[in-house]
Parts: C-alpha cells; sequence; structure tokens
DNA sequence: TAATTGTAAGTAACTTATTACATACAAACG
DNA sequence: CGTTTGTATGTAATAAGTTACTTACAATTA
C-alpha cells in the first residue's frame, strides 16, 4: 500500500520502525534489508536514509520503541492490580499479549542479542531486560512483605524465572507451534510458577 | 594455528564443524562467513568447498552434531541417576554444563530459530528441541508415577517450563552477565522449579 | 525562494561458489 | 624397489550477486 504523498521525518520514521517490526515477525531480522523495508513501504531503498542515517540508526530506533511500549505494558498491568501477586500475573500475560500482537518484538530482541562488542543498540536490548527483571524483583519483594508468597524465596533466581518462563514459551513457540497456543500454554507455565513461589491463591 | 598438511575429509569436516562452534562463541553465527572458517583453520576459502558442498551443508553438519552430542550428555545424565526426579535435575545441570562448555551451541541453535521456511537445518533444529522436551516429560512421568512429584502437575507445562527455564538462563547470560555465573543462577532456578513440581527431598 | 522529501543511478565492499591449475599420496605395475 | 598414474586435497583468481550508503537531480511544500 503506497502511501505515497511526501510525509514528514517524523511519521517516516514511525513508518520505518513499524514497517521493520512487521517483516520481522516472518523473517530473521538479521537478513532484512533496507530494500525489503522501503519496498514494503513503497519507496526506494536510498529515502530511507533521507530519515535515518545508517541501518544502525534504524535498528538503535526499533529498540527504543520497544523498550518505550513494552515497559508501559507492563507498568499499566501492574498498576491496575489489586495486590502484588495478582500484579506479577498481570505483567506475565500482558507480556504475552504483547508478544502476541508483535511477533516481531522476540524476534527482534532475539537477533540483536546475538550481536557482539557493546553497540548502542545492544546496550538498549540490555537496559530492557535488567528494567524488566528489576520490575518483577519489585513485585517480588512486595508479595513476600505481605506474605503473599514464601518468605525463604529466592527473589533472583525468581525473577530470573519469570524472564525465562516467557522467553521459553516465545522460543518454543516461534519453533513450529500454532501461534494462538501461546495463551493457552502460558496459563499452564504460569500457574506452575506461581506453585514454585509458594503462593496462596 | 596452521595444521597445514593435508587431511582426509572426514578429519577437515570434523575440523570445520568445531570452528563453526568456536568462531559461534563470541559472535553472530549469521555473520559467520566462510572465508572467517577458512581463515581460522589456516587454508583458503574455497578449500571448504572440497568437504561440504554448500555452506548449508555446513550448517547441517553443526547441527547435526549438537543433536547428536547434547542427547548423549542428556542420557548418560538421567541413566545415571538412581530415581527419575534425580534425573530431572541431572538432566538440567548436564544441559547447562553443555552449554557453558560450548556457548557457540546456544548461539547456533538461536540464529537457525530465526531462518523461516523448512529448511533441513531448521528441522533438526526442531527435533532435537522436541526430543528432548520428550525426554523430560518422560522423566515427569516417571517421578509422578513413584509419587516423587504432585500427581495434579500439568506435565506438558512443566516440560515446557524445564526447557524454558534454561533457554532463559542463557539468553540473561548471554546479555552481558559473568559467563561462570550461570552454574550458580542454574541452581537457584532449578531449586525453584523442583517447588513447583512439588517435589520431596 | 529555500528547505525538505523523493527518485534513479552508481559505487565500493563483501559473499558464496566455481574454475583452472598444482601437489601430495597411495596403489598398481614393470 | 622404483616408476607411473589416478585421485584427493589444496591454492589463486574470479564470476555473479547482494548490501549499505552516496550523489546528482527533480518535485513538493512552507
Amino acid at each position: 500500500m503506497p502511501s505515497n504523498p511526501r510525509q514528514s521525518t517524523g511519521s517516516r520514521q514511525a513508518e520505518i520502525i513499524a514497517t521493520m517490526l512487521a517483516l520481522a515477525a516472518a523473517r530473521n531480522p538479521a537478513d532484512i534489508t533496507t530494500t525489503d523495508i522501503a519496498k514494503a513501504m513503497g519507496v526506494t531503498q536510498g529515502a530511507l536514509f533521507r530519515h535515518f542515517s545508517s541501518k544502525e540508526a534504524i535498528r538503535l530506533a526499533v529498540a527504543e520503541w520497544i523498550e518505550a511500549h513494552l515497559m508501559a505494558r507492563l507498568g499499566e498491568a501492574r498498576q491496575a492490580a489489586p495486590d502484588a501477586l495478582q500484579g506479577l500475573e498481570a505483567m506475565f500475560l500482558a507480556h504475552v499479549q504483547f508478544i502476541r500482537e508483535l511477533p516481531g518484538v522476540p524476534r527482534f530482541v532475539f537477533a540483536e542479542l546475538q550481536q557482539p562488542g557493546d553497540s548502542p543498540v545492544r546496550q538498549c536490548v540490555q537496559k530492557i531486560m535488567q528494567r524488566h527483571r528489576q520490575t518483577v524483583a519489585e513485585a517480588l519483594e512486595s508479595a513476600k512483605a505481605v506474605q503473599l508468597i514464601r518468605l525463604d524465596l529466592d527473589c533472583h533466581a525468581a525473577a530470573a524465572l519469570f524472564l525465562g518462563a516467557i522467553q521459553g514459551l516465545v522460543i518454543q513457540t516461534m519453533l513450529g507451534e500454532v501461534p494462538a497456543e501461546i495463551d493457552e500454554r502460558a496459563r499452564g507455565v504460569l500457574r506452575l510458577y506461581l506453585c514454585g513461589l509458594g503462593a496462596r491463591p
């Protein structure tokens, strides 16, 4: 759908980010070329460089978009919950839903994760996971403070497993499962995870 | 170290596989070129094609190598354990150790996982995970049969979380943690996982 | 008018794979 | 035993295609 009239750099940047994520849903993000993005947008390849100085800059913008939107979703889910334990559940399910809506997100993150060195993109992905784990750890501590979960719980391990459970679901879904199934599987895994916390529902 | 005397195709194939995995430990496997492999081996780039018909064939050989060696390790760990529950623990720790010894393995798997379509390499990676999950599910059923774990356990979810816990550990370790730390973290996560199973140690 | 957004064409670097040719090696033979 | 001879393994060069990015120029818009 070539929305061909000229557009501002701001709106084109948003369009490039969205197109990158849309393409990443079905293909290896590392193999997405500037030509692919331009073709999907209905412009020529060179046009992209009017709005981003390099492909690296595009990837950084995508990472920052993910950080902002994912953290917002998680924050909303947590704040809407009546207590810390239900906040954890809500964050888990909100994350899964976010990924189901935008399958390109985990694929992009995994692709950047593979990159060596300390590029800004990688640092951004790193920050996303750190903030995420920090938020989970805080919720766990809150739940512990009001005895919703075991008092002898290792919160560091629990936060790691929280993230790991989701990452594992995504990986196993990427490998041939029916994408819609992830929601059902997520509930099963979440229930099991809460048992490990010693949660009293 | 150019081990330059002529070698048989068999030994060169093994060398190519090992070199690929060694390079994948530190770089994005998708970005490893035939020139990189050849340079690391001390031969010219064209020489590789005396032993493999294409780069795809190299990747397939690597995947098959991983399948054989990983499954062997897991099988040994499980059989050496006195009961099904300790078999699960042993498989978990054996997998973590395998990955710590060969960091290129998970990186290679994740890279292939991102590839679309149904290439033989992808099918092989798919088979590895299916077999792995199947083995875990069997061990869980065995443990349930002798009441080492909760009888109302959802074994499908438990097998998924078992794999996910490891995959999560790997991902979080790839993101900047100290590699040696993974063993310690693994034990914490494993203990929490076993609590979720309702295990009685 | 002047800046912005677009196009079309081009470039330099890189990648896989092939080709023509050289050399080591083992078996066969006189 | 020494020579020949066929094959497996290596090299150097290069073909053919792809990629990110640039440049010269045109058109839109403020």
